[in-house]
DNA sequence: ATTGATTCGTCAATAGACCGAATTAATATG
DNA sequence: CATATTAATTCGGTCTATTGACGAATCAAT
């Protein structure tokens, strides 16, 4: 329970080290003296920090002041090869990959269709990828030193195993961590794509600087990812924001509700699909389709898309009751059609006690890598600069506690 | 944005002093010797920090150790009047006030019915309440250093005032927290009642070291209280677990739907009370002669109740599907009767995908005064050995960030 | 070209905080 | 009563950060 280490003084030293590292995050090339300035630590202090972080090669000069009154400083920046990220987007069609550096800068990104053998094909295609695209990039990936990959499902949070990948076979049987950091020689960690897409968002994206969002995804299948009090919302299980799940739209004790979802059952592709062919809609071989038809004039297409946007509203409304979001972000390839997420928006208001803001995702597809480098970089950082043990809340003693005297 | 504060060495001092805090509210007879040894400081440290702890009138000595070999040591504790915190649930019927001493012992509890004329006379009440809790238990009121309320209604996060108070008149136009701390001389800061029932069932109540809980309480309305990743969410504008608006047992857009919420408008007290004439039974005071008679053999009661415990078992499976907890904690007046709280986890656990467990309340009517109260202290807690600023993630640098150099 | 103002960065001195080792104090045990 | 054992203090040394003084480098003006 109580803090296992000591703290020596070298605790403060760790914290100046963590403040110039943060400062020379966001404003890179900069000086010693006003490094000193932002972090109101001393010049003095500042030389030793910057000539440690120098020999350790996390941080290099680059170029003098010039024009100012005055003697020149030196300026200094994060150097890009004191250590790289790598973020994966597993999705069930397609394969992303980015590469980032120590400071957050996208180096690169590269993409191709999913191995659909699955299994150990596709761990040796994320790596093959992986290694052609660090190579393309003057790196090694010997540089990379975290790894985060999106994947869908539900992760389990205290083993990292992927435990339902539906739409990716051969998976939930491998020790995906396992293999793949021993592939590509670093740390891998899993995360399910939906949270990474709302960490995506929230790092470059439609909700950056706010701390209570929402995101809706709705494609193939329908998720959630929640973000509140500056946290991910994981659950106990990692099975948080499986909306699928909600009461919604049906008979929740029904065999198909019971198995994928009530609510995932009507608004999921496969739902919208039957829906549509239920309806008396002509055969299509994609949800996609049916929203085509819907615009262009097919009325059986339009109620199908009315209903659908209306039981997601409802969705959306409850996850509003529940957390009151600050934002509620609609993503995924059905939930970001312009069309849709405008009936949906409306709906929630009309839906809602109080007004929430509602925008759609602006980094769509790109939004799970993108998810995935933050992770991965904050992983970094904290492996760096980590000071985890000492921002626990000081914990309340038990009610068993007597008074010793009297 | 960055740290405004530079970090002498005596950040290590006051990490120091924490830990050795923390050990003393956990172990609490205890000498310095093993202090050092649970803190992992070195025995001269200890006795500095000791030394200023007494001086400070923060610990005092109790007795020696006595039948070990060995020199005796002398043994320590947290001095009991060296601060003090109330606690006070004000519930439209009942007014409880508590208080407790810096290391979390519950010293005294006190309640009466609350003054039904509201506004001014109610904080009068408060204020003589706690006055005389504090007389008669041989400490004076100036002592107390902190005060928590629970309130019903929605407690703004960021002025801390009450926005909708449906049961309590007159106090929604008061600046209640200024009031408040001025009639007892210490800051005060409110909260919602089902979240200081859930914080107290977290602290000595049945959700004991679980990190993700959700409390539903059933009582006049219907309320959640969340706790996730060991954190209360309050959400952007206090309204986080406003579940009386889920759209579930009815038509949403209804005009009693927006008004006072969906569920609400079904399960609530009023709503049960409705139900159950409009089904045609006799005429009844309250909703719990609903249930009394439900369990007395009223077949329209039994229905009435049935179709209470499925909509609330609805409820909750939609949050769970949204936040997957670990435990589910049933309240309230309603909530936790015990026949209606198992029909309630029975349908839970056959809505829901994955099994939950289950409890009711142990605390009942208590819950919200020992939540005030563990709030009250931590806030005492961080008052004196706050390390907030520290605490902060490293911020990941916005997406406008470009290498200076090449 | 010289001088002055201004800013950058280092040096030296000092204070706070920690630890380990040695020392003194107080007790139980044989 | 001597001895082992544990508690607490004293002392010396290390690490970190601050402060003020000072040299170095530049722009601006004479």
């Amino acid at each position: 329970m109580s803090t296992p280490l000591s703290f020596p003084p070298s605790v403060a030293r760790q914290l100046s080290r963590r403040s110039v590292f943060e400062a020379l995050l966001h404003r890179s090339p900069i000086s010693r003296a006003d490094l000193a300035k932002v972090t109101s630590l001393s010049k003095q202090t500042m030389s030793e920090v910057i000539d440690a972080f120098e020999q350790q090669g996390l941080v290099r000069p680059v170029g003098r002041t010039r024009g100012n009154v005055g003697r020149t400083a030196v300026l200094y920046e994060l150097s890009p090869d004191s250590g790289q990220v790598l973020g994966i987007d597993l999705g069930a069609q397609r394969l992303t990959v980015a590469l980032a550096d120590i400071a957050g800068r996208v180096l690169a990104e590269a993409d191709e269709p999913t191995d659909s053998r699955g299994g150990a094909w596709t761990l040796d295609q994320i790596a093959r990828l992986s290694d052609r695209l660090a190579r393309d990039n003057h790196t090694h990936p010997s540089r990379i030193r975290s790894i985060v990959m999106a994947t869908p499902g539900v992760v389990n949070p205290k083993s990292g195993a992927i435990e339902m990948a539906p739409n990716i076979t051969g998976l939930d049987h491998l020790n995906v961590v396992g293999l793949l950091g021993e592939k590509l020689g670093s740390p891998a960690v899993l995360e399910n794509d939906i949270n990474l897409a709302l960490l995506g968002e929230i790092w470059h994206g439609c909700a950056r600087n706010v701390d209570n969002v929402a995101f809706l995804a709705l494609g193939s299948g329908v998720g959630l990812g929640l973000y509140v009090n500056g946290r991910l919302v994981r659950g106990e299980n990692g099975a948080a924001g499986e909306i699928g799940y909600l009461p919604i739209g049906g008979d929740p004790l029904q065999a198909e509700s019971r198995l994928q979802g009530c609510l995932e059952y009507q608004i999921g592709a496969a739902g919208v699909v039957r829906r549509y062919r239920e309806a008396g809609g002509s055969e299509v071989g994609s949800e996609r389709q049916v929203f085509e038809r819907a615009q262009t004039g097919d009325p059986t297409a339009a109620t199908v898309v009315e209903e659908t946007a209306r039981l997601t509203a409802l969705a959306a409304a409850a996850v509003i009751a529940t957390v009151d979001p600050q934002l509620l972000v609609l993503g995924g390839s059905v939930g970001s059609r312009p069309d849709f997420a405008d009936k949906v928006a409306r709906l929630v208001l009309q839906l809602s006690a109080r007004s929430v803001e509602i925008r759609t995702s602006t980094l769509g597809r790109r939004a799970g890598v993108v998810g995935a480098l933050s992770v991965a970089l904050r992983r970094l950082h904290d492996e760096i600069f980590g000071v985890a043990e000492l921002t626990t809340a000081l914990p309340l003693p038990p009610p068993a506690q007597r008074s010793a005297s009297q």
